[in-house]
DNA sequence: ACCTGACCTCGTCT
DNA sequence: AAGACGAGGTCAG
């Protein structure tokens, strides 16, 4: 079965994508949303499941072509080829994203796993003990200080507000999913604690806007690089009209498929600079 | 409308 | 071994 070359597990789980994601014994075990997967050498792409995580749905090859518009793209394509985008459950996304800013990648993973053990629900698999991503519900009612022990910081308030959110059916994931790319950020963007780069990667990992391209410090020093001309790139930092202004760019020149373009040279440049991944 | 600084905490590096 | 440093941003002034 052909499909079974076209993924790299161990590059798609070390892009930057998810962060609860452990391999022990040659075989991956991750947490999504309520579910547990587990990924061996192969993957069952008949399985619905699998195949609705790993988006093959997607025709990943024409989406590869369309988006090998430069010798830099193409390069990273050819580096990293099996390298997919996930379509993870949108309130772990939601949460991990939001933790995520200003971090680093073990730091992310360790506020996640603690906020799983306190409050998500525990599971043996393989006679290990895992925990289920927290539900909405659970993480809206927790006190402040329970949260914060989970070593979020002042994200801590970021967490519980949107946790709020999501519980009362102000953010609503499926209705979000068919809005367009720029309704649904808006939508996001209303949430303490959420700006237009966390809102991208919810959108991009989570709610099937290929078109969101997270523009983070790597993405910009990526485009500073290797792309300054071609964008025309004069500013050091993003701000919030440089981050719009970028985006069009961005996808004028790689088209809709833009967010999986940044994924790949996201992944490159990150492997290049030998920075952490999962374990 | 921009721009700048502060911000919690933790893993890494000296 | 303790202390500084900076990390896939966001908010407030």
């Amino acid at each position: 079965m052909k499909d079974n070359f076209e993924t790299n597990i161990e590059d798609t789980i070390n892009s930057g994508q998810v962060f609860l994601w452990k391999k022990i014994n040659s075989k991956w075990y991750g947490i999504n949303g309520k579910k547990t997967l587990i990924l061996e050498d192969k993957l069952d792409v008949k399985s619905k499941e699998i195949h609705n995580f790993f988006r093959y749905d997607d025709d990943f090859q024409k989406i590869k072509k369309q988006l090998s518009k430069d010798n830099v793209m193409k390069k990273a394509i050819s580096n990293f080829p099996g390298m997919r985008i996930l379509r993870q459950d949108p309130f772990q996304c939601y949460i991990s994203f939001i933790v995520s800013s200003n971090s680093n990648i073990p730091n992310i993973q360790t506020r996640l796993q603690k906020l799983s053990q306190r409050f998500g629900e525990r599971k043996m698999i393989d006679g290990m003990e895992f925990f289920l991503f927290p539900k909405p519900e659970k993480l809206a009612n927790a006190s402040i200080t329970d949260i914060a022990k989970c070593g979020l910081g002042y994200r801590t308030k970021y967490v519980k507000k949107a946790s709020i959110a999501v519980d009362k059916g102000m953010i609503n994931f499926s209705s979000l999913k068919k809005l367009d790319y720029q309704e649904a950020r808006d939508s996001l963007c209303q949430v303490f604690g959420i700006g237009k780069k966390v809102a991208d990667c919810i959108l991009l990992f989570s709610l099937d806007k290929l078109e969101a391209v997270p523009l983070d410090r790597w993405v910009l020093r990526i485009l500073q690089k290797y792309y300054s001309k071609e964008f025309q790139i004069t500013t050091k930092t993003i701000t919030e009209k440089t981050y719009d202004d970028l985006h069009d760019k961005i996808v004028d020149h790689f088209g809709k498929y833009a967010g999986y373009g940044q994924q790949f040279l996201f992944k490159n440049e990150r492997d290049n600079f030998d920075k952490k991944w999962l374990g």
